[in-house]
RNA sequence: AGGCGCGUAGCUCAGUGGUAGAGCACUACCUUGACACGGUAGGGGUCCCCGGUUCGAAACCGGGCGCGCCUACCA
């Protein structure tokens, strides 16, 4: 099989989705006879109007890592995918479309813009699963749900319904959150505040009622004063105690209004103390005027234009209406005058409309005791969040929330199963029940995006049907979301799941953070600062980068605010190289997951590209030597007598030990740091530097034993990175394991072979090499600090007392004379002679320290020498002198561990003998 | 205003009581039979500041400064 010299992602990962594809990989078995344990996932479903962007680039690394990991271990996994209807944000898109022909929804009628919504779907929405794909996410595509699906609409009215039987949703009257640009009631959670916005606080003055009195109120919005139907002071206020019972004249309106006694409403020192009073535009003014009686006079149309209450200013708009009533007042001589005033706005989170508080009848759900037993799970432990910190903002909110208005003025979403009979009576079903008949309309409002989505842990499983799936598959093992839907979703999911099938609906929640761009900026598309991680996949010019994300900004300047949001790519030309999906996925995958933001720096991902080239080409190394051995990815340990392999051996076995141990902490960055220390280091530093030695001078056993151990390494390794970078390793795998059958056609897979367990390896193997690791380094310091070029082959001796060292070091010579070029065999002795005109490394170890006595006369000169013995031993000197002071200072050795103490006196006593060696060294110098 | 989080090498980040770490960037040398998407070696940090606890603090506690996010908001 032809293997090319460097690894290509975007020829080798578009070979293998398919092919997992077509092996059924992803697929969950449901049936009652397969005993495997289960681990379930639920994937947030995107938006039906979205596309990937980094953060479900993130959440699809995370989730499949550890599903991939479930899966090779052994578990039945279920990764659940799915679809949101979005509500609102699909009838938008949708509405603009209209809007290109010149038409509006009201025009074309609820049926037809239904049928256009359903049409747009088929042919533009849900696209994203194509980009999951993309990045290796290995769900169950199968299974795949929309929430606007039959099946789902089914759960979603049992749920009403059953919720309405139970008394816990219900019609009511009140203020709620309205956003005039959606035409539709909002919940608290869906408004999102502008902070810090510049508008102006406006003052002016209503006149007692027969008296020529001022009592003059402030407010940010002047056009509420229409709606205005009480002033408010304090009891306790001493300038208005002459106006307690008094009422103001309406300068607009054929109505006075009284001025009312309010200490809960009102702060005296603020302003003049008096507060106009607008029930029906204000959350705050609402709660007053129940504590009143006031009246609550609605001044506003859905659109957001003035009503007949508003007596001459009715028929303009909000913005229009302020502007007038203000200088209506001035021509009043009302107006005291108006001075900047910072605020904040409620915005729609989909429309960034303001949002106006208005009175109008919806369905609430209650929340109170849902809220409770969501709590109680996370207290009880039946559900844990991670990390902890989360949970006290998750109980914050479940503690101090307020019923969930569940009905949107929309026409896309799951239609109210409720019907409104001529009478005013009420009836809930599900279907039409056959009593409503001529005169009876059904609700014509649809629910909350979210609240077919609070039922997804189940209502995907087939509820409220009793399926194999929901028996096998709830409740779920983990669940895996970004930090900014822990309200919208997670705790309602919570409520839901609790409510609805009497368990939790996941064992975890694993909070993600944001990723932001490399300078820590939130991605927005105001900013421009986004990426596409396609483009990081695929490549793309940073040119073709900014036509996307700043379309409406000149190039030149777009570029460089792309270069100032990611200095990093300075250094990468004209634009993105394909880095591949692999790349991306290892570097989302090296932040910990408790970041709350992640800086994505491409550099940082292009040496995840060159860890796969590493890779790559350490197969090809391996496969250049291993020949003709067949790597039967079953075989066990192979027996190991070279000390070479038992390191290896034992290092790998460390490793996966450390692998698992971050997939199990929610630590994926610990299990990629180590794999990737691991293979780079251990593998390809040191071991295959070692196995050439046996390769090219061993002994046809060794040889022998060196192949069986470097195809077990390998492929254990490529087993240990499958989950966290799939189609690298099944590559190299299928390579490795089957070199005769083409690419593609294997029927064994990468991603069903077991996940390597790991142990603790073998301490004194691992001891060994690392002295002779810091030998070999030792020299290799002194070669490159002297200029010797590595051609040069120069003689050494060795001299320590330490005995164990000089025997490991006999007995594995060769590694000395091949790492670091030395000519013929070192001279490895006690003590003795050493060679004229030498320089000398110094190893300390806990028996004596290892010298390394190198002859360097007439390549080096004297002062180079000097130079660098006095820079090792200043060094030295340094960590003497605070282990020294350490173990002088009083208390120490009274207090601290015996074992640290001794450790301490270990460190001192090597650091001396080192010096010792090191003074002499100098000495020898004058020879050179 | 409250809550939460962060502040460690030029950059992005680990490290949660025992002599400061990784990757990238930087410097020098090297095309050595897997890899220049590479190798070898090296330089670089008052761990934001001030107190306290401790034999010992980057880590624990208190206070401050700076930054970010969330919740609630004064008309």
């Amino acid at each position: 099989m032809e293997f090319p010299k460097a690894y290509d992602p975007a020829e080798v990962e578009r070979r293998w989705y398919a092919f997992w594809e077509a092996r059924g990989v992803f697929r969950a078995e449901d049936g009652a006879e397969d005993k495997r344990p289960t681990y379930v996932v639920h994937m947030p479903p995107p938006n039906v109007t979205g596309s990937l962007h980094i953060g479900h680039a993130l959440q699809c690394s995370w989730q499949d890592a550890l599903i991939r990991w479930h899966r090779m271990r052994g578990f039945n996994t279920l990764w659940q995918p799915g679809i949101d209807h979005a509500g609102i944000a699909t009838q938008l898109v949708v509405e603009r479309l209209l809007l290109r022909e010149g038409k509006t929804r009201h025009e074309v009628g609820r049926e037809e813009f239904t049928k256009r919504i359903w049409k747009w779907k088929e042919e533009k929405g849900g696209r994203i699963a194509e980009q999951q794909r993309v990045i290796g996410s290995t769900a169950d595509w199968a299974r795949s749900k929309f929430t606007m699906d039959s099946s789902m609409t089914n759960a979603v009215t049992e749920a009403f319904v059953q919720l309405f039987d139970q008394g816990l949703m219900y019609r009511a009257t009140r203020l709620i959150n309205w956003c005039p640009e959606c035409q539709s009631a909002l919940s608290d959670l869906e408004v999102e505040t502008e902070e810090g916005a510049n508008g102006e606080l406006f003052e002016f003055a209503y006149l007692v009622e027969g008296s020529d009195e001022r009592l003059v109120v402030a407010t940010t919005r002047p056009e509420t004063m229409l709606g205005d139907t009480a002033v408010a002071i304090h009891p306790d206020d001493p300038r208005y105690t002459h106006l307690h019972g008094k009422r103001l004249v309406h300068p607009f309106m054929d109505r006075t209004i009284p001025i009312v006694t309010d200490a809960i409403l009102v702060d005296m020192k603020f302003g003049t103390g008096a507060v106009k009073v607008t029930p029906a535009h204000d959350f705050n003014d609402f709660a007053t005027g129940k504590r009143n009686g006031l009246d609550e006079i609605n001044i506003l149309n859905k659109d957001g234009t003035l009503n007949e209450n508003a007596g001459p200013f009715a028929g303009l708009d909000r913005k229009r209406a302020r502007t007038a009533v203000k200088k209506a007042l001035e021509e009043k001589g009302l107006a005291v005058g108006s001075k900047p005033h910072r605020l904040n706005i409620p915005r729609c989170g989909r429309s960034g409309g303001v949002v106006e508080p208005m009175i109008s009848t919806q369905w609430f759900l209650k929340m109170d005791s849902m809220a409770k037993s969501a709590v109680d799970a996370v207290k009880t432990g039946k559900t844990e969040i991670i990390p902890a910190d989360w949970s006290k903002t998750y109980f914050h909110f479940l503690e101090n929330i307020q019923d969930w208005c569940v009905s949107r003025q929309l026409w896309w979403g799951h239609q109210i199963p409720a019907w409104y009979g001529p009478n005013g009576e009420v009836r809930v079903a599900r279907s039409r029940p056959l009593e409503c008949g001529e005169g009876w309309t059904q609700d014509p409002d649809v629910l909350d995006t979210w609240f077919s989505s609070a039922l997804w842990p189940f209502s995907t499983l087939g509820w409220p049907d009793k399926t194999a799936a929901l028996d096998k598959f709830y409740p779920s093992s983990d669940l895996e979301t970004g930090y900014d839907i822990l309200f919208f979703w997670v705790a309602r999911m919570m409520m839901m799941g609790l409510h609805f099938m009497k368990e939790v609906p996941f064992k975890r929640v694993i909070l993600s953070g944001i990723v932001v761009d490399e300078t820590g900026e939130k991605m927005s598309k105001v900013k421009g600062n986004g990426v596409d991680p396609l483009d990081l996949i695929y490549g793309a010019t940073f040119k073709e980068v900014v036509a996307k994300t700043m379309p409406d900004t000149p190039e030149a300047e777009a570029l460089t605010r792309f270069k100032k949001a990611y200095p990093s790519t300075a250094q990468m030309g004209e634009g993105f190289p394909a880095f591949g999906a692999d790349a991306v996925r290892m570097t989302l995958l090296t932040f910990p997951p408790s970041n709350r933001r992640i800086a994505l720096a491409p550099k940082r991902i292009e040496g995840y590209r060159f860890f796969a080239n590493k890779m790559w080409n350490a197969t090809k190394y391996s496969m250049e030597h291993l020949a003709d051995t067949k790597i039967d990815p079953d075989a066990k340990t192979p027996e190991a007598t070279m000390l070479a392999n038992r390191w290896i051996l034992s290092r790998l076995d460390r490793a996966a030990k450390i692998a698992n141990d971050g997939m199990t902490n929610v630590r994926f960055d610990e299990t990629a740091n180590e794999l990737y220390r691991f293979f780079w280091t251990d593998v390809c530093d040191w071991y295959l530097e070692l196995s050439k030695i046996t390769f090219f001078h061993g002994t046809e056993d060794e040889r022998k034993e060196t192949r069986a151990v470097l195809g077990f390494v390998l492929e254990r390794s490529l087993r240990l990175l499958h989950p966290l970078m799939p189609y690298v390793t099944e590559e190299l795998w299928q390579r490795l394991c089957f070199p005769d059958t083409p690419l593609g056609e294997s029927w064994a897979t990468l991603a069903l072979r077991a996940y390597p367990e790991g142990g603790e390896g073998d301490a004194a193997v691992e001891k060994e090499v690392d002295l002779l690791q810091k030998v070999i380094g030792a020299a290799r310091t002194i070669r490159s600090e002297h200029d010797i070029k590595w051609v040069v082959e120069i003689p050494v001796v060795i001299r320590s007392e330490n005995a164990t060292a000089l025997e490991s070091l006999r007995r594995n010579v060769s590694w000395f004379t091949s790492l670091t070029k030395s000519k013929g065999t070192p001279v490895i002795e006690t003590s003795g002679a050493r060679i004229n005109g030498a320089v000398a490394a110094i190893v300390p170890t806990d028996a004596g320290a290892v010298e390394v006595h190198i002859e360097l006369r007439g390549l080096v000169t004297k002062d180079e020498e000097l130079t660098r013995i006095d820079r090792e031993k200043k060094r030295l000197e340094k960590d003497l002198a605070a282990v020294t002071k350490k173990l002088g200072s009083p208390g120490f050795v009274d207090r601290a561990p015996k074992e640290v103490i001794e450790e301490a006196h270990q460190q001192k006593a090597s650091m001396e003998n080192a010096l010792t060696r090191l003074a002499e060294a100098r000495s020898f110098a004058d020879e050179l």
